[in-house]
DNA sequence: AATAAAAACGAACGCTCGCTCTTTTTAAGG
DNA sequence: CCTTAAAAAGAGCGAGCGTTCGTTTTTATT
């Protein structure tokens, strides 16, 4: 078999992951600044301390039962916080899929602007691909909620959430319609698109597939970028 | 760009339509036979014609609101049944979710049924693929329900769906690795299989994507099986 | 037309839900 | 050490949930 240019090598996960920049700590403070106005507790030190047991918390319970049959009183006895506690933090439950959401979006606006910042397209594609990728997986959790869990937001909110997909979807088609310009012609853009979001959203959808050391994100990512260089020729 | 062997041509999703055992009132007297210690009512005829409505009206429900928030209520007004037809139908609301876990079994063995009767390898791995393909679109609001609402369902019923999806890819992962052989070498077999798979999903899990006549499933189909056929060189 | 079985009805039940509110405890600055 | 504002506590509230069950209506058979 033999390798294309733009495989293998360049940025690994590992690299990656010292780079981004929302520890667990770092990214409930961001989120903390940028949701003052549902969040009840006004001290960062106890907004965190709060947001990371009930986030936590909402984690472990709502992959095994879904966020509508988990009861507030499920989350305190998993975060041991008491019903003022929970409610002085995050003001009702619907706003627990809302501050999802908006960690999901800034996850993914950080994503685009770096990719854009890459003259190059190969380049930007490649930068675009690995950073959704690697960013999703290290933000699983946030993730995954948010793919499953969209139908419990407010309706305005639930649009937000569609667009920030399409957005990532446009984004990736105009690099690989670029791309495909400089060679003959290849499949079409869009479902070269949508081949790369799907197999990067396997990834966070179907964690337990991945839990073993089996295959490493970075081989993963290179039979990714590998399948789209290739749909070209 | 050079034609594939086995790309283009073959089953047309038309033609599957038409071999197709499960129109909607024929699945429904099916599920009647395999579910009766679910389903209150004897007469196949009054089964099936509540199954409709309740299945007709839950699939209408679900993808906006979700099956937990979804109330029983909800469901009389939207089918116009009382709580006491919906009762003597279905026994109990999470029947609902392990009916429709029936049904998409019930679609999936059929495939996998279908596959094995082809001796070849590549026709195999085609009539894997479009079964999987055409089938999760004609039965579409049942194998959307599943993926969504696996975690409303009691335990043993959840590893039930789980163990469906590892079959689908394993049957698939099988005929590609063999085929594979035949040639020199490429990606990892699970890779291939698993974007199979995700190609498949997407398909069904998106429907919105693809409402318009935009690219038609043959299509599809073939990009599908064009991909897979060309990791093999 | 009479009868018995099946299906449909819907008010009522007990319970759990998300949330509020009064009270108590904690933290931090002077 | 006192003060005061912020944070935490948790009993209690009304609404709405899934489910039951005594009754009525429909269906099929004689």
């Amino acid at each position: 078999m033999i390798k294309e240019s733009n495989s293998s090598n360049g940025l690994t996960f590992a690299e990656f992951k010292n780079h981004f920049p929302y520890s667990e700590d770092a990214l409930y403070a961001v989120l903390f600044s940028r949701n003052k106005e549902l969040i009840g507790i006004r001290r960062e030190k106890f907004a965190v301390r709060n947001l990371k047991k009930i986030f936590r918390a909402t984690f472990k319970l709502v992959p095994k039962i879904g966020f509508q049959a988990m009861s507030l009183r499920d989350l305190l006895s998993e975060t041991g916080l008491s019903m003022g506690g929970v409610y002085l933090t995050i003001t009702n439950k619907e706003n627990i899929a809302v501050i999802v959401k908006d960690a999901v979006t800034l996850g993914c606006d950080d994503i685009v602007r770096n990719a854009r910042e890459e003259t190059d397209p190969g380049k930007a594609l490649e930068c675009l691909v690995k950073g959704y990728l690697f960013a999703s997986l290290l933000l699983q959790p946030w993730f995954y909620f948010l793919y499953f869990e969209t139908r419990s937001l407010p309706q305005a909110h639930q649009n937000d959430s569609k667009s920030l997909e399409r957005a990532q979807a446009t984004e990736l088609e105009q690099l690989i319609r670029e791309l495909q310009k400089q060679t003959s012609n290849g499949y079409p853009p869009e479902f070269i698109a949508t081949m790369a979001l799907s197999m990067i959203q396997e990834r966070y959808l179907k964690p337990w597939k991945y839990k073993q050391p089996a295959q490493s994100v970075d081989d993963y990512a290179d039979n990714c970028l590998q399948l789209i260089h290739r749909s070209f020729s």
